[in-house]
DNA sequence: TGAATAGTGTCTGTGAGACAATATTAT
DNA sequence: ATAATATTGTCTCACAGACACTATTCA
């Protein structure tokens, strides 16, 4: 045929071949903090998402995680996650790494999309303004304790709602997988991003510091606690907490008072 | 626009947007055994991969990873290397686990490509006739214990190389890069592929039963051992090994003899 | 004062690291 | 007999689970 690279590249036309396109997907978590009626109480913490309303087709008026199509010119995947979260939260230079790619034939109505996901971690007190109007923060309620069915219940404040599924876990390979039960409000594949990107995060803030890209600068050793316990669904022992965070987290001389109860140190996060 | 999603779809046309084409890359994994000159020494084990050389350009003489476009009318990525594994090894049914999506804007010299890597593992013993006449063994050496900077030996039998890569982990998300420093012999990015699936399987195998889709039916616990030592390029304690490995196998009633020192049970997986 | 959380002490059991000792074979 | 591996015993140390105890604040 061809005898140098560079005649062979030439003559190479990439739509002689049927092509496709993809998409980024972003699933932006964060924490939320809510308010008790009983002062003595300390804040409740949630694991928090980023939904947002779509207003075309299809999936018309649902719920779908903030996503784009790539650019296949210009942009790598992360690129294209990137450029979504400016636009739809007006936020950059936060955490983010690469999920899973989503490649069902049939997942998108309009053509063949596959989609990469990535995980993006946010301190959300850091979201001030210029958030996306369609888009809404989320609070999770994790329903089930039951490790094979779960249930969880997604709210913003006026619209609410759950995604079930079925846990599956390979004996050999360890991999999960998931099948979708329930879903009336979201687009797409994306309960199972959540599912997935949940599972993730669960099992790295066990062995890495991927909490503390959620939490403010200042914090309590409680608040942390509960914000694992939120996203581990699952109450944890104190002392054994503190002996296994005490290596993350440096003391300061500021404590947090006001709260009807022995003020709490604050600590910030340590690198190494 | 339009009033429903029906009239929105048949008006939807892929082909109006920028689109590109997909590969699946496949990192086949397997253990060789080579016999010693001293008869009482035991089998060396290796950790080998399979290595395609390229017959056609881009990087035409070169070897790289077994791969191939993604049909985007019929397949998925997993459908893609399932296709290339049965054409390249005449093998089906294999253990097969999606590892990254790489996605650099000029990985490949032809088009925008994105590629969809996976790891498959097998026991190379299955494997006897029919293999691609292109495709080969490789067996793997790693040559420095340090951890920072990875040197790998490529060997074949006829033809040797190195790959090498500086490794960096971040110390809050784990996540490791790696910066390749020497390659010479692999096309692509193949050689970051190969890395990433090494850390995968390193990982896997500490808290999976993914080795057992590299062993033969049965086994002593010498050889497992020696495997898991080729794979983590460490030396184990023996008592320590056994103690963990002991729920994932059963002892069987056959011994292997004839290798001048005390004979070895046979062990077979057990699941669960 | 008491409800509520903050923070520390310590006992126990499990499991990995380390080393030693014994067992069995082909040449 | 010997080289080489197979297999088991056991001591120690680190660390997580569990529970108990003390400290401190605001209404």
């Amino acid at each position: 045929m061809y005898k140098t690279e560079e005649e062979f590249l030439k003559n190479y036309n990439p739509k002689d071949y049927d092509q496709l396109s993809m998409t980024s997907d972003i699933l932006l978590l964060s924490i939320s903090s809510e308010k008790q009626e009983n002062y003595r109480k300390i804040n409740e913490k949630k694991l928090s998402i980023l939904l947002v309303k779509r207003n075309e087709f299809p999936y018309k008026d649902k719920w779908c995680l903030p996503g784009g199509f790539l650019n296949p010119n210009t942009e790598t995947l992360e690129d294209t996650a990137k450029r979504i979260l400016k636009k739809e939260v007006n936020l950059e230079n936060i955490y983010m790494e690469q999920l899973y790619t989503y490649d069902n034939v049939n997942r998108d109505p309009r053509c063949r999309v596959v989609s990469t996901s990535f995980i993006a971690l946010v301190d959300k007190n850091k979201i001030t303004d210029k958030i996306n109007p369609n888009a809404s923060w989320f609070n999770m309620e994790f329903i089930t304790d039951n490790d094979k069915n779960i249930k969880i219940n997604l709210d913003n404040g006026s619209v609410s709602f759950k995604i079930e599924c079925k846990k599956s876990i390979d004996a050999a390979s360890r991999s999960v997988k998931y099948e979708l039960t329930k879903n009336d409000f979201i687009a797409f594949d994306h309960p199972l991003i959540i599912f997935n990107g949940i599972e993730r995060v669960r099992n790295k803030i066990e062995y890495t510091d991927l909490v503390f890209y959620m939490m403010p600068k200042y914090f309590t050793l409680g608040e942390l606690q509960k914000v694992y316990e939120a996203i581990l669904n699952k109450k944890l022992l104190e002392p054994a907490f503190r002996r296994t965070i005490a290596s993350k987290v440096k003391k300061t001389n500021y404590v947090q008072t006001g709260e009807g109860h022995r003020p709490s140190v604050l600590f910030t996060y340590k690198k190494g």
